[in-house]
DNA sequence: CAATAGATCATCT
DNA sequence: GATGATCTATTGC
């Protein structure tokens, strides 16, 4: 499980915003935590496509937009309402503003910290335990500590090579909460993640 | 300094 | 489908 394990290149997060977003479908994420590896492969991302977008944070705050703005490949972790951290990868050269969140990822290895950490009973599937952006970084321990690690490179938070996945299917959301909004979703329709499904009903 | 608006989730009905 | 938990950056007075 550790063999050849090439991480993504900073040429791949310099791509369009919406093309990184659509071939991080089917990558490995890999974060270290308390000497255990945890591990697993994303099927649902959501792009923020710079100041033009009115979804992206990149708009309204100055951090985001300096974060976004920056070198592609790092960590922009977000606290979302106060409770749950939301992790994205920056892309595009700097200077474009943007972002990719990775919202669900079907784990690999790590499945019993993950528990531990979700405290999930033991009826929950597998497939749940980093199902949605904010349960994804509890499982996996990633906090706002964690902003501005360049995951190209980083030894305890990466993302690494996968073969890429074979049908991506789109979404665009409008009116996400107050009518405005607007983003674009991608994710594997194989997958059984509960979040993945969810947001295929909704597509347009 | 007070108010408010969130890139969510679990737990209800 | 509605609601409450909980924190931070930003805007308004």
């Amino acid at each position: 499980m550790t063999a050849d394990r090439r991480p993504l290149s900073r040429e791949f997060f310099s791509q369009p915003v919406l093309d990184v977003a659509r071939q991080l479908i089917g990558k490995i994420l890999v974060s270290r935590f308390d000497g255990v590896e945890m591990s697993g492969r994303i099927v649902e991302t959501e792009g923020y496509a710079g100041l033009a977008d009115p979804a992206s944070h990149a708009v309204r705050l100055r951090r985001s937009r300096e974060r976004m703005g920056g070198e592609p490949g790092l960590a922009y972790v977000h606290l979302s309402h106060g409770l749950h951290n939301t992790l994205n990868v920056v892309a595009e050269p700097a200077g474009s503003p943007s972002a990719v969140l990775i919202r669900a990822l079907e784990p690999i290895t790590g499945v019993t910290v993950m528990r531990r950490r979700r405290m999930a009973p033991d009826r929950m599937s597998d497939v749940k335990l980093a199902s949605g952006p904010g349960n994804l970084a509890r499982a996996l321990a990633i906090t706002l500590l964690d902003d501005g690690r360049d995951l190209t490179s980083d030894p305890v938070l990466f993302l690494v090579e996968a073969p890429p996945c074979p049908v991506v299917w789109e979404s665009t959301r409008i009116g996400l909460t107050k009518g405005t909004d607007v983003a674009w979703r991608f994710f594997d329709p194989a997958s059984r993640s509960v979040s993945a499904h969810r947001r295929g009903r909704e597509s347009v």
